[in-house]
DNA sequence: CAGTGGTCTAGACCACTGC
DNA sequence: CAGTGGTCTAGACCACTGT
Protein backbone atom coordinates (compact mmCIF):
# COMPACT_ATOMS: atom_id res chain seq x y z
CA UNK A 1 0.00 0.00 0.00
CA UNK A 2 3.18 2.48 0.13
CA UNK A 3 3.01 2.53 -3.57
CA UNK A 4 -0.36 3.60 -4.01
CA UNK A 5 -0.50 4.78 -7.70
CA UNK A 6 -3.58 6.16 -8.75
CA UNK A 7 -4.11 6.87 -12.68
CA UNK A 8 -6.33 9.56 -12.86
CA UNK A 9 -8.34 9.14 -15.89
CA UNK A 10 -9.04 13.16 -17.30
CA UNK A 11 -12.14 13.11 -17.29
CA UNK A 12 -14.67 14.91 -15.68
CA UNK A 13 -13.99 16.91 -12.44
CA UNK A 14 -10.99 15.98 -10.67
CA UNK A 15 -12.91 15.02 -7.72
CA UNK A 16 -15.06 12.59 -9.64
CA UNK A 17 -11.38 11.08 -10.95
CA UNK A 18 -10.17 10.15 -7.27
CA UNK A 19 -12.78 8.66 -5.97
CA UNK A 20 -13.11 6.77 -9.54
CA UNK A 21 -9.65 6.09 -9.37
CA UNK A 22 -9.79 4.87 -5.55
CA UNK A 23 -13.31 2.36 -6.21
CA UNK A 24 -10.91 1.10 -9.02
CA UNK A 25 -8.67 -0.21 -6.50
CA UNK A 26 -11.05 -1.14 -4.08
CA UNK A 27 -13.03 -3.18 -7.22
CA UNK A 28 -9.83 -4.86 -8.24
CA UNK A 29 -8.10 -5.57 -4.86
CA UNK A 30 -5.33 -3.73 -5.29
CA UNK A 31 -6.79 -2.13 -1.62
CA UNK A 32 -8.19 -4.44 0.74
CA UNK A 33 -10.63 -4.46 3.39
CA UNK A 34 -9.31 -3.16 6.14
CA UNK A 35 -6.44 -1.23 4.13
CA UNK A 36 -5.64 1.83 4.68
CA UNK A 37 -5.39 4.99 2.47
CA UNK A 38 -2.95 7.89 3.08
CA UNK A 39 -3.83 10.85 4.64
CA UNK A 40 -5.49 13.66 3.02
CA UNK A 41 -2.34 15.82 3.37
CA UNK A 42 -0.31 12.87 1.51
CA UNK A 43 -3.35 12.09 -0.95
CA UNK A 44 -2.87 16.16 -2.14
CA UNK A 45 0.41 16.25 -2.77
CA UNK A 46 0.39 12.72 -4.76
CA UNK A 47 -2.20 14.01 -6.69
CA UNK A 48 -0.96 17.34 -6.61
CA UNK A 49 -4.82 19.00 -5.82
CA UNK A 50 -6.16 21.02 -2.55
CA UNK A 51 -7.64 19.34 0.38
CA UNK A 52 -11.39 20.16 -0.07
CA UNK A 53 -10.96 18.61 -3.06
CA UNK A 54 -9.43 15.04 -1.84
CA UNK A 55 -11.87 15.25 0.85
CA UNK A 56 -14.62 15.59 -1.25
CA UNK A 57 -14.10 12.09 -3.20
CA UNK A 58 -13.24 10.53 0.35
CA UNK A 59 -16.53 12.01 1.02
CA UNK A 60 -18.25 9.85 -1.54
CA UNK A 61 -16.50 7.02 -0.89
CA UNK A 62 -18.14 7.37 2.78
CA UNK A 63 -21.47 7.24 1.77
CA UNK A 64 -20.95 4.83 -0.87
CA UNK A 65 -20.08 2.74 2.00
CA UNK A 66 -16.88 1.80 0.08
CA UNK A 67 -14.00 3.53 3.23
CA UNK A 68 -14.80 4.14 6.67
CA UNK A 69 -12.77 7.66 8.10
CA UNK A 70 -11.68 8.03 11.98
CA UNK A 71 -10.27 11.09 13.49
CA UNK A 72 -6.61 10.35 14.20
CA UNK A 73 -6.95 7.00 12.87
CA UNK A 74 -7.42 7.45 8.88
CA UNK A 75 -9.06 6.18 6.20
CA UNK A 76 -9.82 2.46 5.81
CA UNK A 77 -11.11 0.24 2.92
CA UNK A 78 -14.99 -0.42 4.70
CA UNK A 79 -15.58 -4.29 5.09
CA UNK A 80 -18.57 -5.17 2.29
CA UNK A 81 -21.37 -6.41 4.61
CA UNK A 82 -24.77 -5.50 2.88
CA UNK A 83 -25.52 -3.80 -0.57
CA UNK A 84 -27.69 -0.68 -0.46
CA UNK A 85 -29.34 -0.39 -3.83
CA UNK A 86 -31.64 2.31 -4.63
CA UNK A 87 -35.28 1.70 -5.55
CA UNK A 88 -37.36 3.81 -7.54
CA UNK A 89 -40.90 3.54 -6.95
CA UNK A 90 -43.62 5.34 -8.85
CA UNK A 91 -47.23 5.45 -8.83
CA UNK A 92 -49.23 3.41 -10.87
CA UNK A 93 -50.51 5.90 -13.42
CA UNK A 94 -46.48 6.70 -13.65
CA UNK A 95 -45.46 2.87 -14.63
CA UNK A 96 -48.23 2.64 -16.87
CA UNK A 97 -48.22 5.79 -19.08
CA UNK A 98 -44.11 5.11 -19.20
CA UNK A 99 -45.02 1.55 -20.75
CA UNK A 100 -47.33 3.06 -23.24
CA UNK A 101 -50.37 1.82 -21.55
CA UNK A 102 -53.81 3.33 -21.11
CA UNK A 103 -54.25 4.15 -17.51
CA UNK A 104 -57.23 4.36 -15.53
CA UNK A 105 -58.27 3.85 -11.89
CA UNK A 106 -61.49 3.40 -9.96
CA UNK A 107 -62.11 3.94 -6.66
CA UNK A 108 -64.08 1.02 -5.12
CA UNK A 109 -64.36 2.59 -1.01
CA UNK A 110 -64.15 5.79 -0.40
CA UNK A 111 -65.12 6.16 3.58
CA UNK A 112 -64.05 8.14 6.73
CA UNK A 113 -62.94 6.10 9.69
CA UNK A 114 -60.79 6.20 12.92
CA UNK A 115 -57.58 4.29 12.26
CA UNK A 116 -58.28 0.99 12.10
CA UNK A 117 -56.62 -1.13 15.28
CA UNK A 118 -54.05 -3.03 13.83
CA UNK A 119 -52.25 -0.09 12.31
CA UNK A 120 -52.71 1.58 15.49
CA UNK A 121 -51.16 -1.62 17.08
CA UNK A 122 -48.25 -1.24 14.45
CA UNK A 123 -47.63 2.66 15.75
CA UNK A 124 -48.69 3.43 12.56
CA UNK A 125 -51.15 5.62 13.49
CA UNK A 126 -52.07 7.17 16.22
CA UNK A 127 -55.55 6.21 18.99
CA UNK A 128 -58.01 8.94 17.54
CA UNK A 129 -56.31 9.46 14.24
CA UNK A 130 -59.32 10.34 11.76
CA UNK A 131 -58.48 8.73 9.21
CA UNK A 132 -59.82 9.11 5.27
CA UNK A 133 -59.63 5.53 4.04
CA UNK A 134 -59.97 4.50 0.21
CA UNK A 135 -59.81 1.47 -2.07
CA UNK A 136 -58.64 1.47 -5.33
CA UNK A 137 -58.10 -0.28 -8.21
CA UNK A 138 -55.33 0.83 -11.01
CA UNK A 139 -56.05 -0.55 -14.37
CA UNK A 140 -53.69 -0.98 -17.20
CA UNK A 141 -56.28 -0.57 -20.31
CA UNK A 142 -58.86 -3.30 -19.13
CA UNK A 143 -56.74 -5.08 -17.11
CA UNK A 144 -56.21 -4.49 -13.05
CA UNK A 145 -52.79 -3.83 -12.70
CA UNK A 146 -52.27 -2.99 -8.85
CA UNK A 147 -55.07 -2.37 -5.95
CA UNK A 148 -54.29 0.30 -3.33
CA UNK A 149 -56.02 0.48 -0.04
CA UNK A 150 -55.06 3.62 1.84
CA UNK A 151 -55.30 5.49 4.73
CA UNK A 152 -54.60 9.42 5.06
CA UNK A 153 -54.69 10.99 8.26
CA UNK A 154 -57.08 13.61 8.34
CA UNK A 155 -55.14 15.03 11.99
CA UNK A 156 -52.62 15.76 9.44
CA UNK A 157 -53.62 16.31 6.07
CA UNK A 158 -57.02 17.53 7.20
CA UNK A 159 -57.24 19.31 3.73
CA UNK A 160 -57.41 16.04 2.51
CA UNK A 161 -61.17 15.50 3.49
CA UNK A 162 -62.87 17.29 1.39
CA UNK A 163 -60.64 17.05 -2.00
CA UNK A 164 -62.63 14.89 -4.85
CA UNK A 165 -60.49 11.39 -6.28
CA UNK A 166 -62.93 11.20 -9.48
CA UNK A 167 -60.35 12.69 -11.63
CA UNK A 168 -57.21 12.26 -9.59
CA UNK A 169 -56.24 9.35 -7.87
CA UNK A 170 -55.15 9.65 -3.91
CA UNK A 171 -51.70 8.85 -4.67
CA UNK A 172 -51.01 11.69 -7.13
CA UNK A 173 -53.01 14.11 -4.71
CA UNK A 174 -50.78 13.53 -1.86
CA UNK A 175 -47.98 13.57 -4.34
CA UNK A 176 -48.63 16.99 -5.62
CA UNK A 177 -50.13 18.32 -2.97
CA UNK A 178 -48.90 17.49 0.89
CA UNK A 179 -45.24 16.45 0.86
CA UNK A 180 -43.53 14.57 3.63
CA UNK A 181 -40.20 13.99 5.17
CA UNK A 182 -39.86 10.14 5.53
CA UNK A 183 -40.88 6.92 3.70
CA UNK A 184 -40.64 3.36 4.94
CA UNK A 185 -41.51 0.50 2.87
CA UNK A 186 -41.81 -3.36 3.40
CA UNK A 187 -42.08 -5.71 0.80
CA UNK A 188 -43.48 -8.86 0.94
CA UNK A 189 -44.89 -11.91 -1.25
CA UNK A 190 -48.24 -12.93 -0.10
CA UNK A 191 -51.59 -14.98 -1.33
CA UNK A 192 -53.71 -13.12 -2.40
CA UNK A 193 -57.08 -12.98 -0.38
CA UNK A 194 -60.60 -13.73 -2.03
CA UNK A 195 -61.83 -9.85 -2.11
CA UNK A 196 -57.85 -9.08 -3.95
CA UNK A 197 -58.44 -12.14 -5.83
CA UNK A 198 -61.87 -10.63 -7.55
CA UNK A 199 -60.94 -6.93 -8.00
CA UNK A 200 -57.51 -8.04 -9.86
CA UNK A 201 -59.28 -10.87 -11.79
CA UNK A 202 -56.65 -13.48 -10.82
CA UNK A 203 -56.95 -16.78 -9.07
CA UNK A 204 -57.37 -16.98 -5.19
CA UNK A 205 -54.40 -17.52 -3.42
CA UNK A 206 -52.23 -15.96 -6.50
CA UNK A 207 -48.81 -14.60 -5.58
CA UNK A 208 -48.74 -11.32 -4.97
CA UNK A 209 -46.10 -9.04 -4.71
CA UNK A 210 -47.38 -6.39 -1.84
CA UNK A 211 -45.59 -3.08 -0.80
CA UNK A 212 -46.38 -0.90 2.17
CA UNK A 213 -45.38 2.60 2.19
CA UNK A 214 -45.70 4.63 5.55
CA UNK A 215 -45.29 8.30 4.69
CA UNK A 216 -44.81 10.62 7.87
CA UNK A 217 -43.61 14.37 8.06
CA UNK A 218 -42.67 15.14 11.63
CA UNK A 219 -43.48 12.11 13.51
CA UNK A 220 -47.12 12.20 12.61
CA UNK A 221 -47.79 9.92 9.92
CA UNK A 222 -48.88 11.25 6.65
CA UNK A 223 -50.39 8.02 4.83
CA UNK A 224 -50.03 4.69 4.80
CA UNK A 225 -50.69 2.33 1.44
CA UNK A 226 -50.57 -1.17 0.58
CA UNK A 227 -50.17 -1.82 -3.00
CA UNK A 228 -50.98 -5.25 -4.01
CA UNK A 229 -49.50 -6.52 -7.55
CA UNK A 230 -50.35 -9.35 -9.26
CA UNK A 231 -46.69 -10.80 -8.96
CA UNK A 232 -46.64 -12.29 -13.00
CA UNK A 233 -47.11 -8.88 -13.67
CA UNK A 234 -44.52 -6.57 -11.23
CA UNK A 235 -40.94 -6.35 -10.89
CA UNK A 236 -39.24 -3.98 -9.06
CA UNK A 237 -35.66 -3.15 -9.72
CA UNK A 238 -32.45 -1.48 -7.94
CA UNK A 239 -29.51 -1.17 -9.11
CA UNK A 240 -26.58 -0.21 -6.71
CA UNK A 241 -22.79 1.29 -8.92
CA UNK A 242 -20.29 2.41 -6.35
CA UNK A 243 -17.53 3.20 -8.56
CA UNK A 244 -19.24 4.70 -11.54
CA UNK B 1 -41.09 33.50 -2.25
CA UNK B 2 -39.47 37.03 -1.47
CA UNK B 3 -39.31 36.70 1.84
CA UNK B 4 -37.85 32.95 2.57
CA UNK B 5 -36.84 33.05 6.06
CA UNK B 6 -34.90 30.05 7.02
CA UNK B 7 -34.42 29.29 10.29
CA UNK B 8 -31.56 27.37 11.57
CA UNK B 9 -31.47 25.23 14.50
CA UNK B 10 -27.69 25.53 15.32
CA UNK B 11 -27.44 21.54 15.37
CA UNK B 12 -24.73 20.10 13.73
CA UNK B 13 -22.52 21.99 11.22
CA UNK B 14 -23.70 24.84 9.18
CA UNK B 15 -24.53 23.20 5.46
CA UNK B 16 -26.59 20.62 7.17
CA UNK B 17 -28.96 22.94 8.92
CA UNK B 18 -28.94 24.77 5.66
CA UNK B 19 -29.95 21.74 4.15
CA UNK B 20 -32.24 20.59 6.87
CA UNK B 21 -34.15 24.11 6.77
CA UNK B 22 -35.13 24.23 2.82
CA UNK B 23 -35.86 20.62 3.27
CA UNK B 24 -38.52 21.57 5.89
CA UNK B 25 -39.72 24.58 4.20
CA UNK B 26 -40.15 22.19 0.75
CA UNK B 27 -41.68 19.94 3.02
CA UNK B 28 -44.15 21.85 4.94
CA UNK B 29 -45.39 23.75 1.88
CA UNK B 30 -43.88 26.68 1.94
CA UNK B 31 -41.66 25.86 -1.05
CA UNK B 32 -43.70 24.19 -4.10
CA UNK B 33 -42.76 22.61 -6.69
CA UNK B 34 -41.44 24.85 -9.46
CA UNK B 35 -40.46 27.61 -6.90
CA UNK B 36 -37.26 29.30 -7.25
CA UNK B 37 -34.83 29.55 -4.87
CA UNK B 38 -32.62 31.82 -4.31
CA UNK B 39 -29.18 32.17 -6.02
CA UNK B 40 -26.14 31.00 -3.86
CA UNK B 41 -24.76 34.36 -3.27
CA UNK B 42 -27.68 35.80 -2.19
CA UNK B 43 -28.02 33.05 0.01
CA UNK B 44 -24.55 33.39 1.39
CA UNK B 45 -25.79 36.79 2.37
CA UNK B 46 -29.14 35.90 3.78
CA UNK B 47 -27.08 33.16 6.13
CA UNK B 48 -23.53 35.10 6.67
CA UNK B 49 -22.02 32.62 5.22
CA UNK B 50 -19.75 31.07 2.50
CA UNK B 51 -20.43 29.80 -1.14
CA UNK B 52 -19.23 26.48 -0.80
CA UNK B 53 -21.17 25.89 2.15
CA UNK B 54 -24.19 27.05 0.82
CA UNK B 55 -23.08 25.20 -2.23
CA UNK B 56 -22.72 21.99 0.14
CA UNK B 57 -26.51 22.15 1.10
CA UNK B 58 -27.58 22.62 -2.37
CA UNK B 59 -25.57 19.86 -3.52
CA UNK B 60 -27.05 17.67 -1.16
CA UNK B 61 -30.78 18.53 -1.73
CA UNK B 62 -30.00 18.09 -5.53
CA UNK B 63 -28.96 14.40 -4.44
CA UNK B 64 -31.78 13.91 -2.54
CA UNK B 65 -33.65 14.75 -5.38
CA UNK B 66 -35.51 17.57 -3.54
CA UNK B 67 -34.29 20.51 -5.82
CA UNK B 68 -32.85 20.84 -9.73
CA UNK B 69 -30.19 23.07 -10.79
CA UNK B 70 -29.78 24.70 -14.12
CA UNK B 71 -27.24 27.03 -14.76
CA UNK B 72 -27.88 30.60 -16.15
CA UNK B 73 -31.53 29.85 -14.64
CA UNK B 74 -31.44 29.31 -11.24
CA UNK B 75 -32.06 25.97 -8.21
CA UNK B 76 -35.62 24.95 -8.46
CA UNK B 77 -38.04 22.76 -6.11
CA UNK B 78 -38.34 19.65 -8.18
CA UNK B 79 -41.39 17.54 -8.96
CA UNK B 80 -42.15 14.66 -6.44
CA UNK B 81 -42.36 12.63 -8.98
CA UNK B 82 -41.04 9.48 -7.65
CA UNK B 83 -39.64 7.65 -4.49
CA UNK B 84 -35.75 6.42 -4.20
CA UNK B 85 -35.38 4.24 -1.13
CA UNK B 86 -32.52 2.83 -0.45
CA UNK B 87 -32.98 -1.33 0.13
CA UNK B 88 -30.47 -2.33 2.45
CA UNK B 89 -29.90 -6.58 0.83
CA UNK B 90 -28.08 -8.54 3.58
CA UNK B 91 -27.19 -11.88 3.59
CA UNK B 92 -29.39 -14.71 4.89
CA UNK B 93 -26.32 -15.15 7.51
CA UNK B 94 -26.08 -12.17 8.14
CA UNK B 95 -30.01 -11.79 8.96
CA UNK B 96 -30.42 -15.02 10.71
CA UNK B 97 -27.51 -14.19 13.14
CA UNK B 98 -28.61 -10.40 13.60
CA UNK B 99 -32.01 -11.89 14.95
CA UNK B 100 -30.28 -14.26 17.22
CA UNK B 101 -31.08 -17.03 14.95
CA UNK B 102 -29.08 -19.96 15.01
CA UNK B 103 -27.15 -19.94 11.27
CA UNK B 104 -26.47 -22.70 9.32
CA UNK B 105 -26.72 -23.74 5.66
CA UNK B 106 -27.12 -26.71 2.87
CA UNK B 107 -25.35 -27.37 -0.12
CA UNK B 108 -27.68 -29.49 -2.28
CA UNK B 109 -26.03 -28.65 -5.32
CA UNK B 110 -22.54 -27.95 -6.82
CA UNK B 111 -21.43 -28.38 -10.35
CA UNK B 112 -19.39 -26.49 -13.15
CA UNK B 113 -21.73 -26.36 -16.03
CA UNK B 114 -21.72 -23.96 -18.87
CA UNK B 115 -23.99 -21.06 -18.45
CA UNK B 116 -27.85 -22.18 -18.91
CA UNK B 117 -29.35 -21.06 -22.22
CA UNK B 118 -32.53 -18.58 -20.31
CA UNK B 119 -29.60 -16.87 -18.37
CA UNK B 120 -27.87 -16.50 -21.38
CA UNK B 121 -30.79 -15.15 -23.18
CA UNK B 122 -31.39 -12.91 -20.74
CA UNK B 123 -27.91 -11.19 -21.45
CA UNK B 124 -26.98 -12.09 -18.05
CA UNK B 125 -24.30 -14.24 -19.31
CA UNK B 126 -21.70 -14.86 -22.24
CA UNK B 127 -22.31 -17.50 -24.46
CA UNK B 128 -19.50 -19.52 -23.79
CA UNK B 129 -19.21 -18.56 -20.23
CA UNK B 130 -18.41 -21.76 -17.86
CA UNK B 131 -19.97 -21.21 -14.36
CA UNK B 132 -20.23 -22.79 -10.96
CA UNK B 133 -23.66 -23.48 -9.80
CA UNK B 134 -24.97 -24.17 -6.40
CA UNK B 135 -28.14 -24.55 -4.99
CA UNK B 136 -27.65 -23.67 -1.22
CA UNK B 137 -30.28 -23.98 1.33
CA UNK B 138 -30.13 -21.23 4.25
CA UNK B 139 -31.83 -22.55 7.80
CA UNK B 140 -32.53 -21.02 10.98
CA UNK B 141 -31.99 -23.26 13.31
CA UNK B 142 -33.73 -25.99 11.97
CA UNK B 143 -36.15 -24.32 9.98
CA UNK B 144 -35.40 -23.32 6.27
CA UNK B 145 -35.63 -20.04 5.53
CA UNK B 146 -34.21 -19.49 1.68
CA UNK B 147 -32.89 -20.88 -1.16
CA UNK B 148 -30.48 -19.78 -3.13
CA UNK B 149 -29.86 -21.02 -6.63
CA UNK B 150 -26.44 -18.98 -7.49
CA UNK B 151 -24.15 -19.46 -10.67
CA UNK B 152 -20.75 -17.90 -10.35
CA UNK B 153 -18.69 -17.05 -13.58
CA UNK B 154 -15.67 -19.00 -14.03
CA UNK B 155 -14.30 -16.51 -16.97
CA UNK B 156 -14.49 -13.71 -14.26
CA UNK B 157 -13.86 -15.33 -11.03
CA UNK B 158 -11.59 -18.33 -12.06
CA UNK B 159 -10.28 -18.94 -8.57
CA UNK B 160 -13.82 -19.66 -7.02
CA UNK B 161 -13.52 -22.96 -9.16
CA UNK B 162 -11.71 -24.58 -6.64
CA UNK B 163 -13.09 -22.85 -3.22
CA UNK B 164 -14.39 -25.17 -0.73
CA UNK B 165 -17.54 -23.92 0.45
CA UNK B 166 -18.35 -26.34 3.40
CA UNK B 167 -17.60 -23.96 5.86
CA UNK B 168 -17.88 -20.45 4.26
CA UNK B 169 -21.31 -20.08 1.97
CA UNK B 170 -20.47 -19.15 -1.81
CA UNK B 171 -22.43 -15.51 -0.64
CA UNK B 172 -20.20 -14.83 2.15
CA UNK B 173 -16.62 -16.08 -0.03
CA UNK B 174 -18.21 -13.87 -2.51
CA UNK B 175 -18.30 -11.19 -0.76
CA UNK B 176 -15.20 -11.34 0.82
CA UNK B 177 -12.85 -11.98 -2.20
CA UNK B 178 -14.50 -10.45 -5.09
CA UNK B 179 -14.79 -6.92 -5.67
CA UNK B 180 -17.94 -5.60 -7.78
CA UNK B 181 -18.91 -2.23 -9.37
CA UNK B 182 -22.31 -2.65 -10.06
CA UNK B 183 -25.73 -4.99 -8.90
CA UNK B 184 -28.71 -5.16 -10.16
CA UNK B 185 -31.55 -6.49 -8.59
CA UNK B 186 -35.11 -7.44 -9.37
CA UNK B 187 -37.86 -8.62 -6.82
CA UNK B 188 -41.20 -10.28 -7.79
CA UNK B 189 -43.25 -12.93 -5.80
CA UNK B 190 -43.53 -16.23 -7.23
CA UNK B 191 -45.72 -19.21 -6.42
CA UNK B 192 -43.25 -21.65 -4.72
CA UNK B 193 -42.87 -24.71 -7.25
CA UNK B 194 -42.27 -28.26 -6.36
CA UNK B 195 -38.50 -28.26 -5.65
CA UNK B 196 -38.63 -24.88 -3.52
CA UNK B 197 -41.56 -26.09 -1.87
CA UNK B 198 -40.05 -29.40 -0.93
CA UNK B 199 -36.58 -27.78 0.09
CA UNK B 200 -38.33 -24.63 2.08
CA UNK B 201 -40.83 -27.18 3.32
CA UNK B 202 -43.90 -25.10 2.44
CA UNK B 203 -46.82 -26.22 -0.14
CA UNK B 204 -46.43 -26.24 -3.60
CA UNK B 205 -47.79 -22.62 -4.33
CA UNK B 206 -47.03 -20.79 -1.26
CA UNK B 207 -46.44 -17.06 -2.28
CA UNK B 208 -43.01 -16.26 -2.08
CA UNK B 209 -40.25 -13.53 -2.65
CA UNK B 210 -38.06 -14.20 -4.97
CA UNK B 211 -34.54 -11.66 -5.51
CA UNK B 212 -32.58 -11.78 -8.64
CA UNK B 213 -29.57 -10.52 -7.82
CA UNK B 214 -26.82 -9.69 -10.94
CA UNK B 215 -23.51 -8.57 -9.72
CA UNK B 216 -20.78 -7.12 -11.97
CA UNK B 217 -17.63 -5.90 -12.78
CA UNK B 218 -16.24 -3.97 -15.88
CA UNK B 219 -19.41 -5.07 -18.14
CA UNK B 220 -18.82 -8.62 -17.25
CA UNK B 221 -20.66 -10.66 -14.50
CA UNK B 222 -19.67 -12.18 -11.56
CA UNK B 223 -22.15 -13.95 -10.27
CA UNK B 224 -26.18 -14.04 -10.77
CA UNK B 225 -28.25 -15.45 -7.56
CA UNK B 226 -31.68 -15.90 -7.14
CA UNK B 227 -33.26 -15.86 -3.62
CA UNK B 228 -36.27 -16.97 -2.40
CA UNK B 229 -37.94 -16.49 0.71
CA UNK B 230 -40.95 -18.46 2.00
CA UNK B 231 -43.49 -14.90 1.80
CA UNK B 232 -44.30 -14.88 5.03
CA UNK B 233 -40.97 -14.72 6.71
CA UNK B 234 -39.53 -12.47 4.69
CA UNK B 235 -39.74 -8.49 4.84
CA UNK B 236 -37.44 -6.08 2.95
CA UNK B 237 -37.54 -2.81 4.29
CA UNK B 238 -35.77 0.37 2.88
CA UNK B 239 -36.25 3.98 4.58
CA UNK B 240 -36.39 7.20 2.57
CA UNK B 241 -35.46 10.65 4.43
CA UNK B 242 -35.08 13.94 2.20
CA UNK B 243 -35.00 16.39 5.10
CA UNK B 244 -33.37 14.75 8.03
C1' DC C 1 -23.25 38.15 -22.99
C1' DA C 2 -24.38 38.22 -18.48
C1' DG C 3 -26.21 35.32 -14.72
C1' DT C 4 -25.90 31.15 -12.67
C1' DG C 5 -23.96 27.04 -10.97
C1' DG C 6 -19.58 23.73 -11.05
C1' DT C 7 -15.28 23.34 -9.51
C1' DC C 8 -11.04 24.39 -7.34
C1' DT C 9 -7.52 26.67 -4.19
C1' DA C 10 -4.64 27.66 -0.16
C1' DG C 11 -5.19 28.52 3.58
C1' DA C 12 -7.60 28.21 8.65
C1' DC C 13 -9.51 26.51 13.10
C1' DC C 14 -11.55 22.95 15.54
C1' DA C 15 -13.10 18.18 17.28
C1' DC C 16 -12.08 14.09 17.96
C1' DT C 17 -9.33 10.04 19.41
C1' DG C 18 -5.51 6.82 19.30
C1' DC C 19 -1.00 6.70 21.05
C1' DC D 1 -0.90 15.64 22.77
C1' DA D 2 -0.22 15.16 18.16
C1' DG D 3 -2.27 13.20 13.98
C1' DT D 4 -6.22 12.94 11.54
C1' DG D 5 -10.49 14.18 9.54
C1' DG D 6 -14.60 17.78 9.65
C1' DT D 7 -15.75 22.06 8.51
C1' DC D 8 -15.40 26.63 6.89
C1' DT D 9 -13.64 30.85 4.30
C1' DA D 10 -12.94 34.34 0.67
C1' DG D 11 -11.63 34.38 -3.00
C1' DA D 12 -10.95 32.49 -8.26
C1' DC D 13 -11.81 30.79 -13.02
C1' DC D 14 -14.64 28.36 -15.98
C1' DA D 15 -18.81 26.10 -18.37
C1' DC D 16 -22.91 26.41 -19.42
C1' DT D 17 -27.30 28.46 -21.08
C1' DG D 18 -31.28 31.66 -21.07
C1' DT D 19 -32.26 36.11 -22.71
Amino acid sequence: MNSLALRLDGEGPMYEQIRRALAREISNGALRPGDRLPNEMDMCDLLATSRMTVNRALSALVSDGLIVRRRKAGSFVADQSAIDAPLTISTAEQEIAASGGDYRFSILLDEQVPAPRVLIDRQIFGIADPTRHLIVCHFDGDEPAQLEERWINLNAVPQSADVNFDDESPGMWLLGNVAWTQAEHEIAAVAADDEAAEHLQIGSGTACLQLERRTWIDEITVTFVRLTYPGHMKRLVGRFKPGE
